[in-house]
RNA sequence: GUGCCUCUAGCUCAAUUGGCAGAGCGCUGGACUGUGGAUCCAGUGGUUACGGGUUCGAGCCCCGUGAGGCACCCCA
């Protein structure tokens, strides 16, 4: 608060940081609203944890480019301290925190704000919202199997369209680059170019292969593989024909192939997801199975990633706890829904507005108000200076409130109301005693 | 974090080679004394993102900062 004379800045938002406005904020709670119900449905309860943490919490968990990423500061403590980068980490300190009272497999929900220090652009902000659920506990593919269905309800709860999800296995990567006889040094960046296949096409893969000094046949049996996709247990036998022999690929295989089966006894439609061999996802904490799930429009890269992490917690206690989770981008799902007209949002909360004709009604009208509450409506009464009919139906005009009950001397002496509805222009007059049931009646039937 | 592009009224955008900052929409008031959304009339609109430099003179040229966007990197 020092050198404000110097640079001297109107008010504004930091980078990558936002302001919400009632109609923005009204959708993203109604997206919420749906992504807490499914998870509900599935048993997973709520938890928080704090924005901030030790930064020895999160440091040396999601690989150097990540590390770059995370917000770092002293506190006024001298303690080293950081923004939350996502759930998961947070979620394994959880666990190794209260891990004597959890009743393992531990299922939670967790939707909150995270941070992470990129350039911004088109979805990609330094402060989001993630909504994540995960299983903690068990090795079982049913709970990989049972975070992705999640997946999958939750998208189709949205009605987001043409959403697939992209399943490949870490161990399956690892693999693959054995047996291509890439060197495990250069294991790392040649996930990284493989997972670009979509992007930058076969030639463009082959290329920085042979730029990171992967010789030219092993980069063409890495491409073989990698061009293996689509129908999962079509591609987990050409895949098992490919890597015969070696057992840790096989082995994911055939988590794999549970994983699949257990996703089709979950109901999950086919056509929702698929097998992938050349997905490969950055965060180093990912040990089994992982998933992202893509939507071309628009094109924001990924709406959300998920994974197994069997050696996280261990890195709080000291013993592995085996855990898996989803992860969703609430951004750039509102992103997808504003994009597609998805889930009409109106601008107010406001249902009716009660206004009096001259000032000798405004008891009556707050009178009227406390009724339709009382009824379960959300009602506001005109709170400018002026008591004025024609002021009072421009201002329910421009909040786009859809109903009007008008109280005026004729009204007040005939025990009866006006009311107009804001939409159709039309109006009627009513008894009194029937003004909370009629609202609602109107109400329900301009309602889509 | 690197590179490139952009920033003018509340919003969308004009402004000749450097020469008096404009329009539409919106907003406010009125025509309309019990009726929003239509029409008409009048009014309101600016530290040209911010700070500096060059120049007789800068919205325009130069430097720095901030913010937005695109690509890379990475990712939700």
């Amino acid at each position: 608060m020092s050198d404000g004379a110097q640079t001297h800045r109107p008010p504004q938002v930091l980078r990558g940081m936002r302001d919400f406005t009632p109609r923005q904020m009204l959708l993203r709670q109604r997206v919420i609203d749906i992504l807490r119900g499914v998870f509900e449905r599935y048993g997973f309860d709520p938890i928080d944890t704090p924005l901030l943490e030790y930064y020895e919490v999160l440091a040396g968990k999601y690989g150097e480019e990540g590390e770059k990423l995370l917000y770092r500061f002293v506190d006024h403590g001298g303690r080293e301290v950081g923004l939350r980068y996502d759930l998961t980490v947070p979620l394994a300190r959880y666990v190794a925190v209260h891990r004597a009272e959890l009743t393992f497999p531990f299922k939670r929900y967790h939707i909150g704000p995270v941070f992470r220090a990129e350039r911004p652009q088109r979805g990609r902000y330094r402060q989001f919202w993630q909504c994540d659920v995960d299983v903690v506990g068990t090795r079982s593919m049913l709970a990989d199997a049972e975070v992705l269905s999640v997946w999958i309800d939750a998208l189709s709860a949205l009605g987001v369209p043409n959403a697939v999800i992209h399943i490949n296995h870490r161990r399956l990567l690892e693999g693959l680059a054995r047996r291509a006889g890439v060197p495990a040094t250069l294991a790392l960046g040649v996930y990284r170019a493989i997972d670009k296949l979509e992007k930058i096409g076969e030639e463009g893969v082959r290329e920085e292969l042979i730029r990171l000094g992967v010789e030219s046949k092993a980069a063409e049996r890495v491409l073989e593989l990698i061009r293996l996709r689509g129908e999962p247990a079509e591609v987990i036998a050409a895949a098992r024909r490919a890597l015969a022999g070696d057992d840790a690929a096989v082995e994911a295989l055939d988590e794999l192939a549970e994983l699949f089966q257990s996703l089709e006894a979950f109901g999950a439609p086919p056509g929702r997801y698929l097998l992938d061999l050349s997905l490969a996802r950055g965060l180093d904490y990912y040990t089994g199975p992982v998933a992202e799930v893509v939507v071309r429009e628009p094109a924001l890269g990924s709406l959300g990633g998920a994974g197994r992490y069997d050696h996280l917690i261990g890195m709080f206690l000291g013993e592995d706890i085996p855990a898996t989770g989803a992860s969703l981008g609430l951004e750039r799902l509102v992103e997808v829904i504003d994009e597609h007209g998805l889930l009409p949002t109106p601008e107010t909360v406001t249902e009716v507005i009660v206004v009096a004709v001259e000032e000798a009604q405004r008891r009556e009208v707050l009178r009227l108000a406390r009724e339709l509450r009382d009824g379960g409506i959300s009602v506001e009464t005109y709170l400018g200076e002026r008591i004025d009919l024609r002021r009072q139906l421009h201002y329910a005009h421009r909040k786009a409130i859809p109903l009007a009950v008008i109280v005026g001397p004729d009204e007040l002496a005939a025990g009866v109301l006006t009311l107009r509805d804001l939409r159709s222009g039309d109006q009627e007059r009513l008894p009194r005693a029937v003004a909370v049931r009629t609202v609602q009646e109107r109400l329900t039937a301009g309602r889509p």
